[in-house]
DNA sequence: ACTACGATCCAA
DNA sequence: TGGATCGTAGTA
């Protein structure tokens, strides 16, 4: 399925908080088709469908909240809708949705924009590593509200996909909890991250 | 202070 | 399939 947007077929006003004050797993579902609108510091804008999620849970031996708070993970205790950005392999930076009520831990991983590219392989944004480079977004952003349009990162209501058209798979690149089929798609975007691994499904 | 490891990516 | 690369967290 390809989702291809222009600046007009989205509406202007973001996602609010409360559509994030949900299960994380609903959420993930729900975030596939939305989109993520970056404004860059000279005026260019990006904007992109997420095409890629994972969900994590405060229960979830995966997830960084899990085994309580720490200094890194302390946002994805607080309210829902915030960023969680963190920093991995000495290199990238991964981008997350708070999610659940204030006080309980849970963020959505975006893994996966897509960036309009044609054909395989072509992406910039086919990866949680990937789309942090490309949109230049690091720990500076961490703790910035996306239901705010005032950002420079926000999320945008988009397009509601529908079950037939998602993916469900494992997680990728953890080893804890990882029979959990919490890692949703969209089906056959070109966009999604080539190190899909199916040898866990059903 | 020292050590092990990680929600990745890319070359080979 | 393995190496790069360094913040984070746990242990001493």
């Amino acid at each position: 399925m390809s989702i291809a947007y222009k600046q007009d077929k989205f509406s202007d006003h973001c996602l609010p908080s409360s559509f994030y004050d949900r299960p994380t797993v609903d959420v993930a579902k729900d975030l596939l088709g939305q989109i993520l609108v970056r404004r860059f510091e000279d005026g260019r804008v990006f904007s992109g469908a997420i095409v890629e999620v994972e969900a994590y849970t405060a229960d979830d031996p995966a997830c960084h909240a899990f085994g309580g708070k720490k200094q890194r993970c302390e946002v994805m205790f607080g309210p829902p809708g915030f960023a969680y950005v963190y920093f991995i392999y000495g290199i990238y930076h991964c981008l997350n949705v708070v999610t659940e009520s204030d006080g309980i831990a849970g963020a959505v991983l975006i893994r996966a924009i897509d960036d309009g590219a044609l054909g395989r392989n072509q992406s910039k944004t086919d990866g949680p590593g990937k789309l942090c480079r490309y949109l230049e977004i690091d720990r500076t952003l961490n703790g910035i509200p996306l239901f705010d349009a005032k950002q420079v990162l926000c999320i945008k209501t988009g397009r509601k996909i529908e079950n037939k058209d998602i993916e469900v798979t494992t997680r990728i690149g953890i080893t804890k909890a990882a029979d959990r089929l919490w890692r949703f798609h969209v089906k056959d975007n070109h966009s999604v991250s080539r190190r899909t691994t199916y040898s866990k499904r059903p």
